[in-house]
DNA sequence: GGATAAAATGTATAAATTTGCATTTCAATT
DNA sequence: AATTGAAATGCAAATTTATACATTTTATCC
């Protein structure tokens, strides 16, 4: 076996500096460096390197490389010790969330981080964060995203907690 | 039919919540939610939501949320060039305006300044802005507002300044 | 070196996903 | 209510990706 580290070296090099789009294009580029092989056996090697293909924006796809995960932004902000949350409330269509004081803005900030599809933007004073969910969100929907999210928001009376 | 909104929520809910390879699977538990759909549209609705396929640690493959920071938000920003405003979006009967970190007062500023009778009031945060229209105002109304009396504020490359 | 097991790969095909096109639904305007 | 343009969807076909199975290569013993 003398090309096959060499290989998914370079597949991640490629996939790291430009946009590649199907297994196909991929494998011309690598056979212009050089490396003969099937589609087959690239598409182990991609599941391999955990390359995952994922929407673009401009349109089409792309692979990206498996960084860092999603699941940072959960541990950040448990590891923010938190809260300083102290209600939330549901008024025209909004959701109104009021704070210790000087803490709206850190908060609404993190939700922000969260890019959520729920939530069209949030506004924040010194102790009220304007929260404006899109069209059709419902205060479950937000309570659930909030719940899954950002663990540790909210907490449960005591008892029931699904998902 | 119900909502778009909704759907595209629950999908997302869908995902966050547990292990999904493939399309078909996901297609059915949205049928046990009572979601009717083909595959097709279900293919559309993960490209709309930027949801990646990546191959999972034990074997096969899941489905997995974007995560915030993609590269492609600073190409985004270069390509809107200088204004700092990132996008528009309506919900809840008004507009919030994403801006680049720290632009939202000034972009308010300046929107305030028309004195245009169709923007009842703004509020801006570090990157928000919520523009309250008056009642009776439609979306395209503001939109042609600003282009007309803002003309660069917002960039069109055929209608794609929304999320 | 030869035997043997494990890993890697190719081939062919199945499975999964995307997309062009036609149609329907939705929303804004008159 | 009627009109119109845009958005959403289904259908069917094309494209892309994954995998079962057979074969080859590599590594590991003796």
């Amino acid at each position: 076996m003398k090309n096959r580290n060499e290989r998914l070296m370079e597949i991640r090099r490629l996939i790291a500096s430009m946009n590649i789009s199907s297994q196909e294009e991929l494998l011309k580029l690598l056979e212009k460096q050089g490396y003969e092989m099937t589609q087959a056996t690239l598409s182990r090697d991609l599941k391999y390197l955990k390359v995952a293909k994922m929407p673009d924006d401009n349109a089409g796809y792309v692979y990206i490389l498996p960084d860092k995960e999603q699941v940072v932004e959960e541990t950040e902000f448990s590891r923010r010790g938190l809260s300083g949350l102290i209600s939330l409330d549901f008024a025209q269509g909004m959701a109104i969330l009021r704070t210790l004081p000087g803490h709206a803005s850190s908060i609404a900030y993190t939700i922000d981080g969260l890019d959520a599809y729920e939530i069209a933007g949030t506004i924040a004073g010194d102790d009220t964060i304007l929260l404006i969910p899109r069209d059709g969100v419902t205060r479950s929907d937000l309570v659930n995203l909030l719940k899954i999210r950002m663990p540790g928001l909210i907490q449960e009376p005591s008892g029931s907690l699904k998902n």
